[in-house]
DNA sequence: ATTATCTATAGATCTATAGATAATGC
DNA sequence: ATTATCTATAGATCTATAGATAATGC
């Protein structure tokens, strides 16, 4: 221990603007994601953070302008690192994961933070402008961006059902079963999606139900890479 | 006219607490719709009905009461007129239509909502409970009820990116398009969804898919019965 | 006389800011 | 000396209540 911190064991940290900023920007997206943006007081984030609610301002300026930060971060990293025909699938098993470690949750904190102004609608549709812009691109069709937004549709729905609004018995369904039943049903709609790994549905003209009973598939491990 | 009325044209009222309390009910419902429960403050509800803010609380006690009334009535019409395997279509026009005239907008109203407290997660997990109980019935497998669920997650998504979020294509496509991809995609989701009016899935066992191109179907006018 | 309606305000939050304090680097 | 951090509080809402006022029914 070089370091003669002298800290408080709780709250104290070390000077440190920087490390305190990145704190306020980790707690905020913690809070943002559990209880929304409005119910996510300046003052929780704080604290969470472990530092003086006044620097929240000092750094970010105002609460929507730290908002605006998490969500900028958001889903950026899960977009560029996943492959189009498998985007629905990664971020729809991230969805079922909740809160669990490591994975991105901006869709989530949209989720809990619709209403609350139209910032937030503005966040939501530019974070699904991204989203939707690649699940287009899985049909061939000229409705195709219609079809990524309805695909985008479901997974929000899906999100908001579970997640935070806990409806059983959709909230503590296996993830294998659900994403088992989406994906067949939404291979109606996405012709190149595909049904669980293997085959690629070529043309994708009509054969697309067939809903897998229930049979586990695509349960890989699902390793994020970060 | 057996009625002496006298009304005023913009704000007056006969001291009439019956009509009264239907007036901040009505303006609740609209207002709740348009702004959600946070944002829909009592002033703005109690000025939109024509009368006191402090009568919203002599006639309901709270707003969060005057809330869970506007709920109670919600969807009840919907659920009880319609067939079980149209239940899911009525519904998705009516959330496609948005602020039409005489709609339910209880589902849109949840939507704006969520995030705001925990009861309002619980209201709407009510309401879709009788939602997804009866969509739940239009499949036969053992996973009906998740399959419900499901249905109904993606019905919520679409009004969220739709009404909520406006996120376009999805916001001003066609109502009869929307449907036709939805519809279809969802058969392999519920066996005994009728298509498009016609037909019933008898034992619905693969032939699912099958998205019609953009034909308008099933575009009855849907008048509401009141 | 009863009671629907209105005025005025208490009380609880929450964001944001101004200015003081104290830990670091030179 | 610089600047990260803290204290104290302004200022803006919003729900809810107490008590006054005035329109109706008998």
């Amino acid at each position: 221990m070089a370091k003669p911190p002298q800290h408080g064991a709780a709250s104290a940290h070390r000077r440190d603007a920087q490390g305190t900023r990145l704190r306020l920007l980790e707690a905020a997206s913690e809070l943002f994601a559990e209880r929304g943006y409005e119910r996510a007081t300046v003052r929780d984030i704080a604290a969470r953070a472990g530092a003086n609610q006044a620097l929240l301002f000092r750094y970010f300026g105002s609460k929507k302008a730290l908002f605006g930060e998490v969500m900028a971060r958001g889903g950026q990293e899960q977009l560029r690192t996943t492959p189009a025909e498998r985007l629905f699938e990664v971020a729809l098993r991230g969805m079922l994961a909740g809160g669990r470690e490591g994975g991105d949750r901006s869709l989530e904190v949209c989720l809990r933070s619709i209403g609350g102004s139209d910032e937030i609608a503005d966040a939501l549709r530019g974070l699904g402008e991204e989203y939707a812009e690649v699940l287009a691109t899985l049909s061939e069709s000229d409705t195709g961006g219609l079809r990524g937004d309805l695909a985008l549709s479901w997974l929000l729905g899906i999100g908001l059902m579970r997640v935070v609004v806990a409806k059983e018995p959709l909230a503590s369904a296996d993830p294998d079963t659900v994403c088992s039943l989406v994906l067949g049903a939404l291979g109606g709609l996405l012709e190149s999606l595909p049904k669980d790994g293997r085959g690629d549905g070529e043309d994708g003209g009509a054969g697309a139900g067939g809903v897998a009973g229930e049979a586990g598939e695509g349960a890989e491990k699902d390793g994020n890479p970060e």
